[in-house]
DNA sequence: CCTGTGACGTGCT
DNA sequence: AAGCACGCCACAG
């Protein structure tokens, strides 16, 4: 049994993207233990109600807010929440990913 | 059981 | 740079 159907794992790793960082649907799935799982990441933050998890400090491959159907206030929302901690969008409404992309410290230290 | 859909990613045109 | 097609996994009907 490897295959964590449950979204704790998914949910524990967004938890653990600090401040004023950012990563991409893809980067948690393979840190996840599931390399081309990014649309399950996606899903999992769609059904996701607990409000404690930093969903919003999730983008796409891209450095973009992706689209999604429901509320399009929720992207709106993202895009503020971030800004607010620090994230600069260019004119294009994308983030500088070589720049805000949450990297994993070789030394596992956090900087909150 | 099969089909469609979705907060994605990569490659090609 | 932008758009299109295919691949990926999970879930609802």
């Amino acid at each position: 049994m490897k295959s964590p159907n449950n979204y704790s794992h998914i949910y524990s790793i967004v938890a653990c993207i600090p401040n004023g960082r950012v990563a991409t649907y893809g980067q948690i799935a393979r840190l996840a233990g599931i390399p081309g799982g990014a649309r399950l990441v996606g899903y999992a933050l769609s059904v996701l109600a607990d409000r404690s998890i930093p969903w919003h400090r999730v983008v796409n491959a891209r450095g973009e807010i992706s689209p999604r159907s429901g509320s399009v206030t929720a992207g709106d929302v993202q895009r503020l929440r971030l800004e607010e901690e620090g994230v600069q969008f260019d004119r294009q409404g994308r983030i500088v990913l070589s720049r805000y992309q949450w990297r994993q410290q070789h030394g596992a230290r956090q900087i909150a």
